[in-house]
DNA sequence: GTCTGGCGCGAGAGCGCTCTCTCTTAGATC
DNA sequence: GATCTAAGAGAGAGCGCTCTCGCGCCAGAC
C-alpha cells in the first residue's frame, strides 16, 4: 500500500540512466552528461551520437540526481493561501500566474503552485520549501502576520512577496500603489462635487486593506473635508460584506453621496443595498470600486474602478526573485507599481450638477 | 548570473546534513536516518538525541537525496491548462483543489500545481513530469485531443484525468454525469410545458461539451419532441458566446420557449440577449444553466442550474491516483459522479400555465 | 624537428540520503 | 552458567548525476 512514507518501491518503469545512454552512444558518462548540460566541450559527432541514443531510449535526466549535485532545481514555488483564490475570484490569480510565467519560461524555470488549505498544510509547506524543492519562493496576499515568509527568509531561502506584508519585514516585495489608487478614486469623487464620501474598507490586517484606507483618508483630508471614522466601515473584500457594510453606512449617514469600496466585489454588494434603498447610482450616490475586475463591467450601472497592473506585478515579482538568486544577497528591495482610475457610469460626473 | 542552466552555484546557506545531525547526537548516520523515516528500530533515547540535534541545527532532510534513493517524491502534480482557470472563472478551480488536497494531505503528500501557459510550456512540462518530480499526475479539462496524458501514461507515469477526454483513451478518469445532468435539465423544461427547447452547447471538442449536448438530445427525443439541429448553437462556455448564440437562436426561432445552456456563464449571456429582445424569463422563455456557479444566484432572475460535485470529483481523482500508485497496475478505471438539478426562478413552472 | 596550447574525452569522486548486512549486547530459556 | 534470540546500532554500498582533474592528440609557432 502506498503510504506516502519513505520506503523504496520498485519503480514501475525503471527509466534509462545516463550510463546506458553513454554506453549506447559509445562514449563515457561524462561526455554524455556534457551533452545534456549544454557544455561546449563536445565534438559534433559525440553530441549527435548521444542525442540519438537518448532519443532511442527515451531518456530523461533524473532530476533528483541532478539536483543533488548542483544544488539547484530549476523550479520556483508560488505560494497562494487558499482564501486568496476566492477573494479575487476574478482573473486576479490567472493573470498573476501569466505574468510570472512569462518571465520564468524565458529562463526555462518551472513554476510550481502551492495552495495550502489549512494551517497543517502550511506547516508542511515550510518543510517542503526548506527541503530544497525549489530555488526560490513567491508568495501572495498574506493575511495578518503570516510568519512563513520570514521563516523561509531566515533559512536563507529567497522569497519575494506580492503585496506588502502588513507589518514591517526584511522580505522583498512588489505591490501596486494601493494608497495612490484609492486617492485617485476619492479625488475623482470630490472633483465630481461629492462631499459626504464614505468608504468600505478591506480587512485591516492586510497591507492592501490598510493602504486603500490610507489613500482614502489622505484624499479626504487634502480635499478639505473632515475625516470621520463613522464614514468608514470594514469589509473583507467579499460581496456579502459589501451588502452589510453599505447598510451600516446608510444607517449612520442616510445622506451620504458617495462611497469608495476597496474591492469591486464589495462595490457590487453595495450597489445591491443602494438599490434596495432606492438610491440612484450615480445620481444620489456615486460608487467607485477597486481591482477593475470583470464584475465591474457587468454591474448596473457599470462600476468605476481602480485598475492594477496584475501581470506586471507578476513579472516584477519573478524578476526580483531572479535578481535575488543571481546576486547572492537577498531581501530589502521593494517595487511599487502605479494604479489607474477607470471611470464608468457609477460615478459619472453628469450624475449630479 | 543565474541562468537556469545546469551549473553548480555555491549554496547561500549550506543546510546541515544528516551526517552532522548524527555526529551531534552521538549516533551513526543510519540511526539518525531511521528517526526521520519513522523506522521502528530505534531506542527512545537515541530518537530523542537525534530529534534534539535536528532541532538545534534546524535540519530538514534533503529531498533530492531522499528521492534519489527511494525513487519517490511524495508529491503529486496537478496540471491545469491555462484556459481552464478562466473558463470556469468561478470557484471551480479552488473547489477542485480543495477536494484533492483533502485526500492528499491525509497521506502527507504535497500537491503541486502546474499551469502551462503555452505549447512550449507544455512541452517542457512533459520533461518535468517525466524526470521524476512527482509520483503521479492529475490533469483537468483538456481541450481537444491533448496528447500529454497518453504520453505520460506511455512512460509508465500514473495519470488520472478530471473530465473524460474527448477521444477514447486508456487513461483513468473521473467525470461528472454531464449527459445525465443535461437530461435532468431538459426533462424539467419539458415537464414545465416547454416544447420549443433550444440549447447553447459548449465546445464540441471537449467531453463536457459533447456529453451535455448528448443529454439534451436524449431528453428531447424521449420527450417525444423532434431533435432539430437548428435548435442547437455552439458556444465556448464564455459569456460573450452566450450572447451571440442566443441571438442566433432567436433569429432562427423567434418563438422558442426554453433554452438549455451548457454553462451558467453562457446562460448569463443568453439572459442579456433575451432581455434586449424583450423576452420575459421565465414567462416567455425558460432558461437553465449548468455548473451551479455563484453567478447563478446573482443573475435576474436567478438561474436554474445543474449542480456538479466538484469537491467530490477532486477527492475521487486523488483516491483513484493513490489506488493506482498502490496497485502497480494502471489505467482503465473510470468514475462518474451524479449531478443534480437546482431549480430557481429562471425556469419556474409558474412562469407559464 | 621540438615545443606549446587547447580541445575533446575518460576516470573517479562525491552530492545526502536510505537500506541491507553484520555485529554487539541484553534478556530469556534451559 | 551456557545457549539462543532479538533489539538496537554501525559500516558501507550505491541511487544517477555533475564536475574536476589529467591525459592524449593535433595544429600552429619556432
Amino acid at each position: 500500500m502506498y503510504k506516502g512514507g519513505v520506503r523504496a518501491l520498485p519503480q514501475t518503469v525503471s527509466n534509462p540512466t545516463l550510463e546506458e545512454v553513454a554506453k549506447l552512444a559509445g562514449v563515457s558518462r561524462a561526455t554524455a552528461s556534457r551533452v545534456f548540460t549544454a557544455s561546449p566541450r563536445v565534438s559534433r559527432q559525440a553530441k549527435r551520437a548521444v542525442e540519438r541514443a537518448a532519443e532511442k531510449l527515451r531518456y530523461v535526466p533524473n532530476r533528483a540526481a541532478r539536483t543533488l549535485v548542483t544544488g539547484r532545481t530549476d523550479s520556483i514555488g508560488l505560494v497562494i493561501p487558499e482564501p486568496t483564490a476566492f477573494l479575487f475570484g476574478d482573473p486576479f490569480f490567472p493573470r498573476l500566474v501569466r505574468g510570472i510565467s512569462e518571465v520564468l519560461s524565458r529562463r526555462l524555470l518551472q513554476l510550481v503552485l502551492l495552495m495550502p488549505q489549512s494551517t497543517a498544510d502550511e506547516a508542511r509547506l515550510e518543510g517542503y520549501l526548506s527541503a530544497g524543492h525549489v530555488d526560490g519562493v513567491l508568495m501572495v496576499s498574506l493575511h495578518g502576520n503570516d510568519p512563513l515568509p520570514e521563516r523561509l527568509y531566515g533559512r536563507g531561502i529567497r522569497v519575494v512577496l506580492g503585496g506588502r506584508p502588513s507589518g514591517s519585514s526584511p522580505v522583498a516585495y512588489v505591490d501596486v500603489d494601493n494608497a495612490g489608487g484609492a486617492r485617485l478614486a476619492v479625488e475623482h469623487l470630490i472633483g465630481g462635487g461629492r462631499r459626504r464620501i464614505a468608504t468600505i474598507t478591506g480587512p485591516l490586517d492586510m497591507g492592501a486593506g490598510i493602504d486603500r484606507l490610507q489613500g482614502y483618508r489622505d484624499a479626504i483630508r487634502e480635499g478639505g473635508l473632515a475625516t470621520d471614522a463613522s464614514f468608514q466601515q470594514a469589509g473583507d473584500f467579499g460581496q456579502v460584506s459589501g451588502v452589510i457594510a453599505m447598510q451600516a453606512l446608510l444607517d449612520r449617514h442616510p445622506d451620504l453621496d458617495a462611497v469608495f469600496c476597496a474591492s469591486d466585489v464589495m462595490a457590487a454588494g453595495a450597489l445591491e443595498t443602494l438599490r434596495r434603498h432606492d438610491r440612484r447610482v450615480p445620481h444620489d450616490v456615486a460608487v467607485v470600486g477597486f481591482d477593475d475586475s470583470t464584475i465591474a463591467t457587468s454591474t448596473a450601472p457599470a462600476l468605476s474602478s481602480v485598475r492594477q497592473p496584475i501581470e506586471e506585478m507578476g513579472r516584477e515579482m519573478a524578476r526580483l526573485l531572479l535578481a535575488s538568486l543571481d546576486s547572492e544577497t537577498s531581501g530589502g528591495k521593494r517595487i511599487i507599481l502605479a494604479t489607474e482610475l477607470v471611470v464608468r457610469a457609477s460615478s459619472a460626473k453628469g450624475g449630479r450638477e
